[in-house]
RNA sequence: CGAGGUGUAGCGCAGUUUGGUAGCGCGUUUGGUUCGGGACCAAAAGGUCGCAGGUUCAAAUCCUGUCACCUCGACCA
């Protein structure tokens, strides 16, 4: 290796350590930096940027839903969170405390929140006086701290940013249509925006979210084989409104309690795309999502008329809607920068030299597949969108045929143990706690989901696990 | 919380065994030549050696304590 290219560490490659690759990724491309406290990531412009397309995908579809955005207060009383117990089990043992404020001893402790099923119970029963109050659909983006003994970027932090919604109904089946709708639109901004192939389904009870009636998952196969749990729904029932006493007089003209949901994704989206997409080389954005879509670079640009035509093709682009960025700085060699931007993975790179002036074209060059074709100028903006649809396309379907070939039915416990080294098993399961907690503690792998159409997705009717009849499809995976 | 590992310039590291007053690569700054796949030359700046004690004429180096981070496990919507 040439002493002049140490300057630009390489990444670790994928197939040596994943782990370490994640890490090399996520540091190298400026996406974040660690923090001073322990398990806090620090979201650095390109990271943040894209949480910011995330949410804005997510919120756009949130408001056409009927869904308004509210913000709830971040430290919660400790009496208010005993209420409803399983909730409390759960989330106890990682809940930072606030115990004083200046120099005084606080009376009561204040919990930062785990999440906010809370305190928008409590002001929901404050707010809830007749059925012509319901629904109420509201939504928050905000940041919650649990204290975890271990913690990845993105994927497990101490603190992360994320929305949470929170929905109230007259009936259980409008709280049950709830979670299924925002289920579906987790899954199409998930697949059709960020082009990850997602697993929905509903989580086992051990799996699912305390103080649940139901939970509901989208899961994502990484490239090691290992699943995501990449947003949840959940339907309560009437377990909080019980807890909380949310209650409101009905059209019959008696006291009845709400029916509730929440749901939630996070910046925890923003690691399935790192790995579910990246290769060898960095990261790969699909253009849907990608901050940056387009990077334009003049090459040889101190030669006459490069930078006047570069720029031109610049404003064309920026003014048909493309987010691209002009690449003009002249402290580094152009072969620098293919590099640094194809591991910030920018889809299409586009390049313009004096050559390409003389031809009135421009070189387009994919990060998908790192085909490089000729772009008239003539039809610049069609040509640019084609191929953007195309990467988008091409990347979705890239991360389906992988996750097709790491998905095995298995029909004993040998095969769901080969499976789930390298991908994920699917298996007939007869329902009890038992099988999943032998299944975890022999192979480190939990259920993921039940799929929906259980009819068509059954192909046996002995449990995996002990041979006793099997009721369901399930999903076992290492996980994140 | 258990096992192991690491703290020396912005980043990556050497130096610690055998104590002698800190070095290499990359990055950064300045000037010049370059520019179609990680450019080159020259000069320069940059360090309380994680922190606190101790031993010693002398500590990055030896001793004691402590803190932080990393990996694996356990835990964990």
């Amino acid at each position: 290796m040439a002493k002049k290219q140490d300057f630009v560490q390489h990444l670790t490659s994928r197939q040596d350590d994943f782990a370490q690759w994640y890490t090399d990724v996520i540091l190298q491309t400026e996406l974040v930096d660690y923090a001073p406290v322990r398990g806090c990531m620090v979201m650095r412009p390109y990271g943040f940027a894209l949480w910011e397309r995330i949410r804005a995908e997510y919120d756009k579809r949130f408001a056409e839903t009927g869904h308004q955005n509210v913000y709830m207060p971040m430290l919660i009383p400790e009496s208010m969170l005993l209420k409803e117990a399983e909730h409390v089990e759960g989330f106890a043992p990682e809940v930072a405390w606030v115990t004083q404020g200046g120099t005084e001893q606080l009376q009561e402790r204040l919990a930062i929140r785990p999440t906010s099923e809370t305190i928008f119970c409590t002001m929901y029963s404050k707010w809830v006086q007749s059925y012509r109050d319901l629904p109420m659909k509201y939504n928050q983006w905000c940041s919650v701290m649990r204290w975890e003994k271990s913690t990845r970027p993105f994927l497990r932090t101490s603190e992360f940013l994320w929305q949470e919604g929170h929905t109230i109904h007259e009936t259980p089946e409008e709280a049950q249509q709830e979670t299924m709708q925002m289920l579906e639109i987790y899954r199409d901004v998930a697949e059709n925006i960020m082009a990850i192939p997602m697993l929905i389904g509903q989580k086992s009870d051990k799996e699912k979210f305390a103080g649940a009636r139901a939970t509901y998952s989208m899961e994502a196969m990484m490239q090691d084989g290992k699943a995501l749990q990449a947003g949840t729904s959940h339907n309560f029932g009437t377990n909080f409104a019980e807890a909380y006493d949310i209650k409101y007089l009905s059209r019959e003209g008696k006291l009845e309690y709400v029916y509730e949901t929440s749901w939630g994704v996070s910046t925890r989206l923003i690691g399935a795309i790192i790995m579910a997409h990246g290769d060898d080389r960095g990261l790969r954005m699909p253009p849907r999502i990608a901050p940056i879509q387009v990077v334009l670079l003049p090459i040889a640009f101190h030669k006459e008329g490069v930078l006047e035509e570069t720029n031109k093709v610049f404003e064309r682009l920026k003014n048909a809607g493309f987010r691209i960025k002009l690449d003009d700085r002249d402290t580094v060699s152009p072969g620098f920068k293919f590099n640094e931007w194809e591991m910030k993975g920018v889809p299409l790179r586009l390049e313009m030299g004096p050559r390409d002036i003389e031809n009135h074209q421009v070189m387009a060059c994919r990060r998908d597949t790192n085909e490089k074709t000729v772009l008239t100028l003539d039809n610049l903006e069609n040509e640019v969108s084609e191929l953007l649809d195309e990467i988008q396309k091409g990347m979705y379907e890239q991360a389906l045929k992988f996750r097709t070939e790491h998905i095995k039915n298995v029909t004993n416990m040998d095969e769901l143990g080969a499976a789930v080294t390298n991908g994920f098993a699917k298996a007939m399961w007869c329902g009890d706690r038992a099988c999943e907690d032998e299944i975890k503690e022999k192979f480190g792998a939990s259920s993921r989901n039940m799929p929906f159409d259980q009819e068509a997705e059954a192909f046996g009717d002995t449990c995996v696990c002990c041979g006793k009849k099997a009721k369901k499809v399930m999903y076992f995976a290492k996980a994140y």
